[in-house]
DNA sequence: CTGAAAGCGCTAACAA
DNA sequence: TTGTTAGCGCTTTCAG
């Protein structure tokens, strides 16, 4: 028994085959008469063999893995999105690498780093702050955004911001709400923007208020949601309902209206955006909009796949809907 | 310009010096010349020359990524250990593959895949589950488990468990409780047993009644907490404090309590086990047993690049402590 | 259907 | 200090 693990060699010495003949069975068994593949098999077995995955990613000029460059990887919002992902590269046989874009000084410098250093196959981008030029690199590999991204015509996995912001609003309009709010994400965010966005032109459509001061801005984090109720409670001319761009604010905002005293959804309505697991387990329930995290990796990595497979730069980008989730956080407003 | 990317031989050409000379000027600086460093340097700007980290790591019989081992990677809990690994194992130049043992069909099928398959100069294990067997693979790389796991001997990241338990237990008789219920993990989980003993033992430590009808099943999750809550309203004879194994029962456990119209701290006292983000913003706030997810991380990534670094399959064994956080959700009994 | 042979791009002895 | 050389382990023409 060997302490070192058995080569391609090994192999082909105890079938009393060429190497290349292992390889063969190994890759298109098809190929080789029956009687040689058992012998191969069998000298596989009793060898412990297991093909040397640098070796081979090295003679087949390829890296067998997928970049993840994520701006958070600690923002539990990714999980999910990561578990699609991962339902889709692993059967492939496709390793998954994550790299955390905040962790280094320069997001963009990291970003660069990876679309040159061919440490992977393709890139599966899910952060939206980066620049655009950065992608000029001409030997990159293949890249599906799976996040919104200003001005950029890269291949991606979207969901309907817009539409989510809409959908807010006109619930909180269809439950009797005129006075309005929102609390945003990071100013920069494209998420951001595209989600207000939505809200504004909603807002309008129905002929309904605005009032830049209901407008509070907000980074997705609970602490910044529960800032906002403050901030909220500060006003002399409140809003009744407000849209808040993810969960967590929304979480954090009901959380501290309650530490107040009030009463959601009696004094306030809140609508939030995610879905995520915790918002039917609050008291009361969050009403959200639905936005399916693991379909949109799933769905980014086959799109990354098949460019890959193909060789290719380009694919149809791909827009996934959203839903409207109501329970108990958003309801008449009060008198 | 080349579409190719350029190789070492493109550097050493245009430099006018040997490959080895490029590769020395790359890895030790100090040992060329200025003059030449110079030379080289300036072409590798030219060339755009970067190494081949699949054709480095197989010269160099390494494989340049760690495997990090995960029963879900959808689970929220594990996204700060994964950044505090990252943290570490991203400056140190290792990738880090993901790998989600519940993905597939034979979580420990999986695992020896991974010892196995040379795929990683090491492996970071947040199972634990996993069969002890499968670990008797002789050519595996080094290991650090960042849970608990039975009878391993295995180098580990782990934290006080049992005495978190313990603090849970000693808080709520502080504040009067004499009945005092458990809310669980999975039973075969590791953690369960563990938080479950040090509970166990500090209601007998203190002299409090044992009732087995008070320590109600889970799985760490919302929903089991939110079924718990709803077993414990079953019981005619019931604790009036709880511990619960995870924060994220305790979340659905208050919320399934005040939809049912109780008050919490007031009809029944709550403490969790993590201290995940929303501890603090539930209303009351969730009195809680931190647990510092990322020093986990970060811990267990030294552990492994020392063992990698000096070639050992073994290393001192760390234990991290924990801490109770006094938040709102326990007060004294009713009455 | 199988084998021989030529590298993939890099690094580390060893020599000079 | 630098260059020469010999592979790391594998896959894939190209012949046979």
């Amino acid at each position: 028994m060997d302490r070192r693990t058995a080569t391609i060699q090994d192999v082909a010495r105890v079938a009393g085959v060429s190497t290349a003949t292992v390889s063969r069975t190994l890759s298109k068994p098809a190929v080789v008469t029956k009687a040689t593949r058992d012998a191969v098999l069998s000298a596989v077995a009793e060898t412990g063999y297991r093909v040397n995955t640098t070796a081979s990613n090295l003679r087949r000029q390829r890296t067998g893995s997928v970049i993840v460059l994520l701006p958070n990887i600690a923002n539990p919002f990714f999980a999910q999105i990561l578990a699609g992902l991962s339902s889709v590269l692993t059967p492939a046989e496709y390793g998954m690498l994550i790299a955390d874009t905040q962790s280094g000084p320069d997001a963009d410098a990291r970003l660069a780093h990876y679309l040159a250093s061919g440490q992977a196959d393709g890139l599966v981008l899910l952060d939206g702050t980066l620049s655009a030029e950065v992608l000029a690199s001409p030997a990159r590999p293949p890249i599906v955004m799976a996040c919104e991204w200003m001005g950029s015509t890269l291949p991606s996995v979207r969901v309907e911001n817009a539409r989510g912001g809409a959908l807010a609003v006109g619930h909180l309009a269809e439950l009797g709400h005129r006075r309005i709010g929102h609390v945003t994400g990071p100013p920069d965010n494209v998420l951001t923007q595209t989600r207000l966005a939505g809200f504004s032109d909603a807002l309008r459509a129905l002929g309904l208020p605005q009032n830049p001061a209901w407008v509070l801005e907000g980074d997705f984090t609970m602490d910044s949601g529960a800032a906002a109720a403050r901030a909220r409670l500060a006003l002399t001319d409140r809003p009744t309902g407000l849209f808040l761009s993810s969960d967590e604010m929304a979480t954090g905002f009901i959380g501290e209206v309650q530490r107040a005293g009030l009463n959601v959804p009696g004094d306030v309505s809140v609508v939030g955006f995610d879905n995520i697991e915790i918002a039917q387990h609050l008291a009361p329930g969050l009403t959200t909009i639905r936005q399916p995290r693991t379909q949109i990796g799933v769905r980014a990595a086959e799109l990354l796949l098949t460019m890959i497979e193909s060789n290719s730069r380009d694919a149809p980008s791909e827009i996934i809907a959203v839903e409207l989730i109501r329970r108990g956080s958003a309801g008449p407003p009060p008198g």
